[in-house]
DNA sequence: ACTTCTCTCTACCAATTGGTAGAGGACCGT
DNA sequence: ACGGTCCTCTACCAATTGGTAGAGAGAAGT
């Protein structure tokens, strides 16, 4: 057996989840999707609720890996942002269900956002900290490091994932369309960043 | 009757389509919430499908409403920009649920996403225009007037919308709050957009 | 008084939901 | 050969889902 059947439980539900949403997944669809029956799925998880829960854990922590992948390089400056983008959109292209369930995790309503944040925190914590030292130094433009870190996010993972909007503003999203787009994206956020 | 039946069931649709989601919300909990039986919710709309193009449709003239209000003052250059930023704002702090349907619309699995950007549309034309416009007269830093739409897009709503990231990064989420990200926001597209 | 129209309701319905109980097969060490 | 553990299944369940049929109340026009 190439992968076990818990994996599998969780690529599907995660592709699932990450595009349909939660609510609009049942456990018999996602058990068609995988040619067994969801009293399989409810032997390896408790509820429903847990396989999500399951989805974000590991969601979480292969997002974290990317990340301090990246930090752990010691890049300095826009250079570390651009990088850190780069990676955001390769990931966005190869498994896009992954930050769709970002936004599926951070929508208002949501549940176990917690859960994501108990991952995500120390990260946070470090990019401020990166911001706020490129501040010091003189490499990036002041601000608040944690309002500009918020822009930053919303930018980034929008121009990412917001497939749709692009669709419905007629920009192309084939390949090319991202490759150009995480361009623009590059020159957009070096200007805001740029030190005068 | 200070308002009609059909108007209370668009306002509770609104509200919970927005905030949890169409596949989470069902007629029966709409209706509920109303104090009315689910019935009568589907003697106004055909189905409950219907219920949400219908929420859709009020949205997307809502909203486009407030940018035609905004174009025709005619304002030239970054302070236009800064005004819609405002105004989005404003629209998220009365009014969450609205931009929280959008995000539930533009999400990857939606239906009716085409019903949204057939408002919208000519909106985007025009934003896209001005952008031109503004990047020939040499009031803003010269790029793809398109791709920047997107990231303005992506950054304006974001920082707007994203209450549960904020939430985890530790931001407050009072009124005050929204008023800084707000300032924070316009510094940053002010350096993003300014001409050399 | 009559019909007609508008509106909200009760009474159902078949399908789907998440979840339980437990049978049975495959593989294990003994 | 045998008991135990791991895994997937069938059979079932009560609750909820979106939706249909149609009764009945009220107002309005004739």
């Amino acid at each position: 057996m190439a992968e076990s059947t818990r994996e599998r439980i969780l690529d599907a539900a995660l592709r699932a989840y990450g595009t349909d949403g939660f609510a609009a997944t049942s456990l018999d669809a996602l058990a068609a999707d995988l040619g067994i029956r969801k009293q399989t799925i409810l032997y390896y998880f408790p509820s429903k609720h847990a396989v999500f829960e399951a989805v974000v854990d590991r969601a979480a922590s292969d997002l974290v890996k990317v990340f301090e992948e990246e930090a752990a390089r010691g890049i300095d400056g826009l250079d570390q942002v651009e990088a850190i983008v780069k990676r955001v959109f390769r990931l966005a292209v190869r498994r896009p269900q992954l930050l769709g369930l970002i936004r599926e995790v951070t929508r208002p309503g949501s549940l176990s956002i917690d859960r994501l944040s108990d991952h995500t925190a120390p990260i946070f914590d470090r990019a401020r900290d990166f911001l706020q030292r490129e501040m010091d130094a003189g490499r990036m433009r002041p601000s608040d490091p944690e309002m500009l870190l918020l822009s930053l996010y919303s930018t980034v993972v929008g121009v990412a994932t917001e497939l749709e909007v692009q669709r419905a503003m007629g920009i192309s999203d084939s390949l090319r369309g991202a490759v150009a787009r995480r361009q623009e994206l590059i020159r957009f956020l070096r200007a805001a960043l740029e030190p005068v």
